[in-house]
DNA sequence: CGTTTCTTTGAGAGGGGTCAACATTCGTGG
DNA sequence: CCACGAATGTTGACCCCTCTCAAAGAAACG
């Protein structure tokens, strides 16, 4: 990894432009410090980090999106988290990566370096809270999966994992998916046909409308609330 | 809740003996900031704290065991972590308890007020660093089961949960389950039928011998190793 | 020692998985 | 801009793992 387009520049609090701004965690967290932090770019399907490894960096999604997940022996796979533009992803406080990290489409990030981070929270205390905060975030996220993977039906799953995306990445209420209904199946504990199933039987009911397979509306939201149980 | 005995006392850094002081994450945070800290017993399935409800204390299990949940509307329940003599409880980043907790058999624990640790947190930089560490180890936890519930057999989840159980609370080769199978399922994403059909199969198998349903010795690690996947 | 709760076991059903074929979309180069 | 091929998505048929429902057995408790 590391060996692409490379970037580097002193970041006040905010360099590039954020769907959401008002949210910019790592801003709040590098603006205080006065960190280096670098932008780098991912193709497609490329490993960010993988499971395991060193926890050098931590990074910031810019544009495009990532999934964190873990796999078993054989090759079964669950994704823990997909990453949008604003979220902040690969925040350790152990020594590790604990799933590894993959752009789902052609992905750019902001990178600062772990131990300067650590660094700043061992001085300034608002550091240190902001990173608490927002692993006690990805833990709440951990938790509401939890409960799907474990209790939701198949259609429970899928009108959970939309009003998710609905209220991560819509715009003017609609949504572009960037992951395939293999990725959608795996954040879901569930295979792609399922998942191809459950979105043609809502689409059916008139629930949601396409324009091309990852291009959804959602045309009754409060079906959906419902159906999530 | 907070209706029964009560004793107060100032804590030094351990009070009571834990079965593993080895790891007294607890200990680490009071004993730097000299906080108060009171004892308090629940009797078996009283509830401690409910979902959403405003997370006041944060606790250590001293004696007992405790189950964390997450409830959907029409019953069903997934358990997201039990918590055993020594392991904290109920920390929360934000205002409020994303899970409910409960006795599972009659639990004695240590309970320090959040505030207080907020409080100790914003002067010493090593508090802070331990409230974000025991929630990181939290994180861990949640991750390892989202690939269990949403990508593992039946028969690995329980091979999972033994071997877990055996790491946590087995004395002398053996462990005393505190918890019912139903319990085990709502942990394991599986009805308690089919735990109980795993560990028949098991016992068949010679892998686990029993002495009353809930005293289990495993007699082959190795081959629930390999079931895990 | 009786009663209640918990656990085991069986029989049958069903939700989601598997395998396969076809359709659609997307990227690429002509 | 279109044509082609590859990747992605949809749909069908069938199967199996786990759930549901039921009853008997074992353990815990007063």
């Amino acid at each position: 990894m590391l060996t692409q387009s490379l970037t580097t520049s002193t970041v006040a609090s905010r360099v590039s432009p954020l769907p959401y701004p008002a949210l910019d965690q790592f801003g709040a967290v590098t603006g205080h410090a006065g960190l280096i932090a670098t932008e780098f770019s991912y193709k497609k399907d490329e490993e960010i980090y993988g499971e395991d490894e060193p926890a050098e960096y931590v990074y910031q999604v810019i544009s495009g999106a990532v999934r964190s997940y873990k796999l078993l022996s054989d090759g079964r796979r669950q994704i823990g988290a997909f990453h949008l533009p604003g979220d902040v992803f690969g925040l350790e406080s152990g020594a590790s990566h604990r799933l590894a990290a993959e752009a789902i489409i052609d992905t750019t990030v902001r990178l600062v370096k772990r131990r300067s981070l650590e660094q700043a929270a061992g001085i300034d205390v608002k550091v240190a809270r902001n990173l608490w905060t927002m692993t006690a975030g990805d833990l709440r996220h951990a938790e509401d999966h939890m409960l799907l993977l474990g209790r939701k039906t198949a259609m429970e799953r899928v009108a959970t994992f939309l009003l998710e995306m609905d209220r991560r990445l819509a715009v003017a209420g609609m949504m572009a998916l960037p992951m395939c209904r293999r990725d959608i199946g795996d954040y879901l504990g569930l295979t792609l046909e399922t998942v191809s199933r459950a979105l043609s039987q809502l689409h059916a009911q008139g629930v949601l409308g396409f324009s091309g397979a990852r291009q959804i509306v959602l045309r009754n939201r409060q079906r959906l609330h419902n159906m999530d149980a």
